[in-house]
DNA sequence: GCATCCGGTTGATCCACATCAAAGCGAACA
DNA sequence: TGTTCGCTTTGATGTGGATCAACCGGATGC
């Protein structure tokens, strides 16, 4: 049984198969009595491809968690202009208690699972189990570090970094989730299209094209296919990217 | 005495003088128990403009606020390109619980006082109450939505966009501390120099410049010397930053 | 078997912003 | 009163990525 303490117990409970906000689980102790209160608020929602989930703006009274698949977080100007301020993975927590309107365009990129509370009773058992604030309060802060991560990309470095470090991510996040080392020789397919990179990096779409040209040409990567990538020297990939941290995070 | 619950109660203790942790406090009841316990291990701090309060990658055995003076977070590139990721105000939080590396640089733009705690006892209370890491959670939350928000403006607003957002949030922000309504004619101080302006919105100090010098030049600002700012029409200068949302945050 | 569509690539050209360079200006100080 | 220094402005030029446009190739449908 995993300590409640978030501070000194900070992977608890990660892929919890049974936890209605599964995987980097919000609830330690899924069978605590305050669980079974949410359970009676707990359904399950499916997406396709392309599907938008909600709209900026809508009313959203729901709070909830991508169980499989990819979603994205965007924000469109009036006249068009998109910038994707997130990428949902499988555990990411979608929502906001507190607060009834979405505040981004949340559309899947894969084929998606949520599992979903009605976000009134989520609210209430929060206020009653802290060990719920303090998980997502923890989540919320690895968010937070991802999206300055992202800002520094966005305002700092140039298309071929930011293409490096993409696939840098999607790599070791993908490596992450086969639980293989994220070592050398890694191989994996990128979940978006170019268009989406492109919203992700603050690019278009020719750009983003032409720099994976690029790093396939000087040989930073291989391509089988349009989608199909293999990185032969991560730190070179990392080079690339401009990355000291070597720490990249994803939201 | 404000109520528990942070959920029906967002804005609770924004100004507790008396509160360790100041304005939108983390404590709901100053004068509490377990705040008690804080107060043994809270100390103040001063640096003066452009002092460093701590660098990336070090030792940091203390969480804090600011109480008054501007401080930013800033990530640094090995080459030295720079890019700003937050803007600390009086009563923004620094520093995060179960973290003893830093994760930015943090330099005081003006002289600043801080008000710390050592770590480990505030990380021990939060645990013992609950209301802390709810009113953490708030703020967090507020912060990630802030750097969404300039997610936006990094990767897809124009230089003119760039700057005339800055203003308008610096305004805002100005506005509010004042307890002025944010309407029109809006008067105040740059508090940042043209280079950290630069550094924030990931464009050089020239461009910063220029810019401002046709927002000038256009009439939507009127400047007075090189600092103080009046906007004739607020509406005007939203306008410009291309902000529909309206709701500019900052963090 | 052909038409269509969608995602992707590649080329030619343009332009917003970076870069390089010089000079202005107010504050502090001798 | 002049000198220096930090910050800012302005000008000239260069360039990375946007834009506009054409084409490719595989999947889907008729």
């Amino acid at each position: 049984m995993p300590k409640p303490s978030i501070i000194e117990d900070n992977l608890s409970s990660q892929d919890c198969a049974d936890c209605p906000i599964r995987h980097r689980a919000v609830c330690a102790r899924c069978e605590s009595e305050e669980m079974a209160l949410l359970e009676e608020v707990k359904y399950y929602r499916t997406f396709q491809a392309g599907q938008t989930v909600i709209w900026s703006g809508d009313r959203m009274d729901f709070v909830g968690s991508v169980v499989t698949g990819i979603a994205s977080l965007t924000q469109t100007m009036e006249d068009g202009r998109r910038q994707m301020v997130g990428l949902l993975l499988p555990s990411d927590f979608i929502g906001r208690p507190g607060r009834q309107t979405a505040a981004y365009d949340v559309t899947a990129i894969s084929d998606v699972v949520m599992c979903c509370f009605r976000r009134k009773p989520f609210e209430e058992m929060m206020v009653r189990t802290p060990r719920i604030a303090q998980r997502l309060l923890e989540m919320t802060l690895d968010e937070l570090d991802a999206a300055r991560e992202w800002m520094l990309l966005l305002g700092r470095k140039t298309a071929r970094e930011k293409i490096a470090s993409l696939i840098a991510i999607i790599g070791r996040r993908d490596a992450e989730l086969k639980l293989r080392s994220a070592g050398n020789d890694l191989t994996f397919d990128l979940p978006l299209t170019r268009e989406a990179m492109a919203d992700y990096l603050g690019l278009t779409l020719e750009t983003v094209s032409r720099q994976i040209s690029a790093l396939k040409r000087d040989g930073v990567i291989l391509l089988e296919g349009k989608r199909h990538v293999t990185v032969p020297d991560f730190d070179r990939l990392l080079e690339e990217a401009g990355d000291d941290t070597d720490g990249g995070l994803l939201v």
